[in-house]
DNA sequence: GAAGGGATACTCGGATACGCTATGTCCGAGTCGGACAGG
DNA sequence: CCTGTCCGACTCGGACATAGCGTATCCGAGTATCCCTTC
């Protein structure tokens, strides 16, 4: 898993924070945790192109949740960061070589079903918590991060 | 995550229905799924680090299981072959740049918690179901296997 | 016929290419704010 | 003084390099089995 997941999922809470000081830009974005600015500016751009994020350009411009937070699971922001397909792709090698030769294979296959079952698990996980749980576990550092976002520069 | 898995589960499988028949040849194997030869070894010698399969030597060597079919989870199969470290890894950049400024952060990092409960309830899910389970749900596969064992050449 | 030595086939471990994706960087298009000229 | 226009700074967006890891291959060393020679 990239590590643009954790960016992308301390941005979001860090933007449900700062939700009335209106859009924050990617520099003070990349500032704010010492990251890469070019790079974290795609991931956003990927989050914006899912729905995730809005993004508004101009000097005054920068980025902002597009929804409550309440209506942004964690599964949204890896699902737009990593992609829709499953870790686990069954390539289907049984029906191939020797051993395939007169089989029908009525049934789909047993390890695809099995890994598919514990990727539901682990996506139904994530799909319950939402970035307001996130902020809600952490109260104290909302107060800081305005805090010290009022006293940035530029 | 790598197609080694899904080889080395589809080998496990394979090799519990063909426990009777002594080590089989990683060549065999390799011709039962039309898979690389090589590559496959590597794999499979993962596998044999990990105790998940015992290798024996010289001209009438191979592969077998090491452990009976419901001692081995998929679990097991995919640690030896994916390696231990969890999926994401939190760098605790909160702590870095201008936002970690006047904090102490007492508590762990909430996304990190999240992240690693989802993937607990993957791990879970893998390590309930074991090679025989994986056996049992494919009966007619069995038959078939030894049979076109009992054929292959060399 | 039994014992010893060589050949064979297989596994193991490491060293070496190749390709794809994650990572990182760059430039262009668009937008806002202010300066400036004209009325 | 007010207004309209132009310029510059800043932003997002996408296109262009680089690096690291998964994939794939090859080679030498070790070992057990088999065969063949020899006594």
């Amino acid at each position: 898993m990239g590590e643009g997941v954790e960016w992308g999922l301390h941005c979001c809470v860090t933007l449900g924070w700062l939700k009335d000081e209106g859009p924050v830009s990617i520099r003070k974005l990349a500032a704010w945790f010492d990251l890469p600015q070019e790079y974290l500016k795609k991931r956003l751009q990927a989050l914006t192109r899912a729905g995730v994020l809005s993004s508004v350009p101009g000097v005054k411009g920068g980025f902002s949740l597009a929804r409550p937070p309440e209506q942004i699971t964690i599964m949204d922001v890896v699902t737009a960061l990593e992609g829709p397909a499953e870790a686990f792709r069954c390539e289907e090698i049984r029906q191939r070589g020797v051993g395939a030769e007169g089989g029908r294979f009525r049934r789909p296959c047993g390890i695809s079903i099995a890994m598919r079952r514990a990727e539901l698990a682990w996506r139904r996980e994530l799909a319950g918590q939402t970035i307001a749980d996130l902020m809600a576990g952490a109260p104290e550092s909302a107060a800081r991060t305005r805090r010290n976002y009022a006293r940035m520069p530029g």
